[in-house]
DNA sequence: GGATAGTAGACAGTGACACTATCCGATAGT
DNA sequence: ACTATCGGATAGTGTCACTGTCTACTATCC
């Protein structure tokens, strides 16, 4: 299919595909003629697949760029999920402050303890850290990491029940399959971060009630 | 203090406290003479909030903006958890694709089962309609609504304990309770965030291992 | 066979964002 | 008196994600 075609079923405009040719997160197509290529359904997919993880994910284009690199260079399961997840990521700290040196400390005992081996340039990691620093500055002054406890089992549960929601995963083409684990890794997040979010505020509106007369 | 006494505590540079002074999510210091103005241990903690909601929340400036301004402009928890929820948020959509405008009707048909009241303009709620419609097209095509359940409900559990856990909110000034009650939401969530995206990469390894031999 | 529409590819331009730099006149501290 | 710092204003910087424009074709419909 011609790129206008391409445009047309996944409703993104002929400029930004262009865009995407050159940032390289969607392959050329077939050169019919000097001027004229062919894309394939895969681009298709591929095309709906950057489309959802800029959208709904909200990821970077370079971000994006490295998952698909990951994606297309075989990368084996366990090496792409650490790519996603370093992706998805906030940004790195490149010093830390004398709070998060602390707080990185009991993090990486607290995580031992739970058995989540951590790479140490992990984006998660240092999330975890940014976080966990400003909670014990801002919110519970000298608390333990032991507070976290709670998160730790909820988000192990949550994974573990979407992992084996993929069915029968292992029985696609290894390539689908990598693909949909880490659209599953994506894609669920937002989810339960919307759900997070309205619970709260409708307990909120619970305490003190919403438009009270 | 002074502002490079201001810029020392938080961290802080002084063009970039100047910036933020410019857009009003800093309110300007008690002026002593025309050149020399005086701030507070409050400009402290605001900044420092500011600087978590940059830093960890990863909200904008004008997000931070709209809370700084609910907080000060004296809303109840009521108002200001609708006002933090937005500002968390992805951004609205304007028009729903066809699989959108399908998703939204059984999330909104969802939500109302499970007693979740929904604003139509809230941004969790495009959010959600926005992961599900690319759920059912590019992971799951044809899954029902209730495969959010365990999701609905994990989120529930867990924003009940935050909220729980806030000791004795009430029994705080007002507005310091305001604030906590904000942070908890804003800060809890990267929390959740990053253990699920570790366990995900400890359950990738555990199926094909790390570095296998 | 000639007009018209579409194409690949290169590159410049745009608007939003979050700072960062520079300048000014005044004043605080020594 | 003098130098470092201050508040305030304005202009500039770098990044990001496109968007627009241009050229040199080609496919196709009349």
């Amino acid at each position: 299919m011609k790129i206008s075609e391409l445009s047309q079923k996944t409703g993104i405009s002929i400029p930004t595909l262009k865009f995407y040719l050159r940032e390289g997160i969607l392959k050329p197509g077939q050169l019919s003629s000097p001027n004229q290529a062919d894309y394939s359904e895969l681009h298709v997919r591929r095309a709906a697949l950057v489309g959802a993880l800029r959208e709904v994910a909200g990821l970077s284009i370079s971000k994006i760029a490295t998952i698909v690199e990951a994606l297309d260079h075989g990368e084996n399961t366990y090496e792409l999920m650490g790519t996603a997840v370093d992706a998805l990521g906030g940004e790195t700290i490149s010093e830390f402050t004398p709070e998060q040196v602390h707080a990185a400390a009991e993090i990486d005992r607290f995580l031992e303890t739970l058995g989540l081996p951590v790479r140490e340039d992990s984006l998660a990691r240092h999330q975890l850290i940014a976080a966990f620093a400003s909670i014990r500055t801002m919110l519970f002054p000298g608390t333990p990491v032991e507070l976290l406890t709670p998160y730790a089992e909820a988000a192990e549960q949550i994974a573990r029940m979407e992992i084996e929601s993929l069915p029968g995963m292992m029985e696609l083409e290894p390539e689908l399959a990598l693909e949909k684990a880490m659209l599953g890794l994506a894609l669920f997040e937002p989810v339960f971060v919307a759900f997070r979010r309205l619970s709260h505020e409708r307990i909120a509106a619970e305490h003190l009630g919403p438009p009270k007369t």
